[in-house]
DNA sequence: ACCTGAACACCGTTCAAGT
DNA sequence: ACCTGAACACCGTTCAAGT
C-alpha cells in the first residue's frame, strides 16, 4: 500500500484540472456568469483561495478555458485531417462535422472562445492557440489546391471562408436548429453551396 | 420659462435610455462583466435602485441591450434594402457592409447580441427581434430568386449562408483584420465567391 | 510548495419608507 | 408612480499565517 505519490498535492491529485472541470460544467449549465471561484472551490472541498495557485485571478481561469477549448478542438481536426486519405470533399465534410459536433457538446464553451479572443486584451497564448487550432484546416485548403479542388488564392484566408460560415451557422441557429433543419443538415447544405463557389469555374 | 413637462422623471428626462447608453458603454469598454448597476447607477447620480423600475433584474437589462442592437440593425438593414433599387449583387453587397459597419462600431453588443440569442432561457421578444432584424434580408433573397440571380430553395435559409459566414468572418477576425486584410475586403472577397456558388449554374 | 481563514471593498436584490 | 437608504447574502482579491 501507501501508493500515494509524493506530488500529489494536499487534497487533489489535480487541483487545475478539477477547477477547469467545474468551470465548463458551470459555463455550459449557467452561462459564463455563474461561473464563481467560491462556488467551485465549495464544490471540491478546497478553500476559496486554493485556485490561487494555479489561476492567479478569474480573468486567467476564463483564458485557460478557451485555450483548452482549442487545444481540444485542434487535435480533433488535425486527427481527422492528417490520417484521412480520402477525397477533398470528404475531409472537408469531415472537418466541419468535428465541428458541429463540438459545437453541440460545448455551445456555450464555444462561444467563451471566440470572445475571450475578441478581448482588447487577450492573451498571446490565446491567440496562438486559436490559430493552432484551425492550422489543419489551412493544410487541407493548401492540398485542394494542389489536386485543383480549390481556387488559387492564399489558404489560410480561402479556408476561413467554410469555417466561418460554419461557426456563422452555429451562432445564427437557435440551439442547433432552424427551421426544422437540424444544425449537420444546415451546415452540409452550406458547405456544399460553398464548395460549389470555391471550385474553379467550368 | 418652465418648460419642463411634468411627464418627465425626478432626475432624467429618461433614465431608461441613459440606463441603457451606460451600459453600452460600459459593454465596449470592459466587457459585459464590467456592467455594473451600482456603477451606472452612480455615474447618473441616481440610486443604485432607481433603475429597477425599468429593469427589474441585470438580466432584464441585458436582454433589453441586446433587443435594442437587433432593433438597431433591422432599421439600417431595411432601409438599404427597401428604398434601393440597384441590382441584387449590390444590393447584397450594401447589405453586408451595413452588417461589417456595425460589427465594427459595436464589436462587443454584436456578440453580445447573439450570446443573448443563445441563452436556454432567451426571452421570446428577444428571439423575435433577432428574426426581424434579418427580414428584410430575407426579401432580398426572394426578389433575388424572381430575378434569376439565386437558386431555388428557402429564401429564408438561402439568406442564412452569407448572413452567418459574415457574421463568422467578424467573429473570426481579430479586431476587424486577418493576414492584412481589412475586414470590408474579406466580407467582399467572401461574398464575391458565395454568390458565384448561389447563382444557378451555367 | 501548497493551502488556510480573516479582512476588504464591491456587487445584485429585497424591502419598508418617503414624495 | 418614481425614487431612496439600509440590510442581506454573495463575490474576487489580498495577506499574514500554517504545514
Amino acid at each position: 500500500m501507501a501508493k500515494t505519490p509524493a506530488k500529489r498535492a494536499y487534497h487533489h491529485g489535480n487541483l487545475r484540472a478539477a477547477v477547469l472541470q467545474a468551470a465548463e460544467h458551470a459555463l455550459e449549465n449557467g452561462g459564463i456568469g455563474s461561473i464563481s471561484l467560491r462556488e467551485i472551490s465549495r464544490s471540491l472541498n478546497v478553500s476559496h483561495t486554493a485556485p490561487r495557485r494555479h489561476f492567479a485571478t478569474k480573468q486567467a481561469l476564463l483564458d485557460a478555458l478557451a485555450i483548452d477549448g482549442y487545444e481540444q478542438l485542434g487535435r480533433m481536426l488535425s486527427r481527422i485531417l492528417l490520417q484521412s486519405d480520402s477525397s477533398f470533399e470528404v475531409r472537408l465534410q469531415q472537418a466541419t462535422a468535428v465541428l458541429v459536433r463540438f459545437a453541440l457538446k460545448h455551445p456555450a464553451l464555444l462561444g467563451h472562445m471566440f470572445a475571450a479572443k475578441h478581448q482588447p486584451d487577450a492573451s498571446a497564448e490565446l491567440l496562438e492557440a486559436s490559430v493552432l487550432a484551425l492550422s489543419s484546416g489551412v493544410r487541407l485548403f493548401a492540398e485542394g489546391q494542389e489536386t485543383g479542388d480549390v481556387i488559387a488564392g492564399d489558404p489560410e484566408i480561402l479556408a476561413l471562408v467554410p469555417f466561418a460560415t460554419v461557426q456563422g451557422l452555429i451562432v445564427v441557429s437557435n440551439q442547433g436548429t432552424f427551421k426544422g433543419m437540424g444544425l449537420k443538415e444546415l451546415v452540409e447544405y452550406a458547405t456544399h453551396h460553398i464548395l460549389v463557389g470555391l471550385r474553379p469555374r467550368c
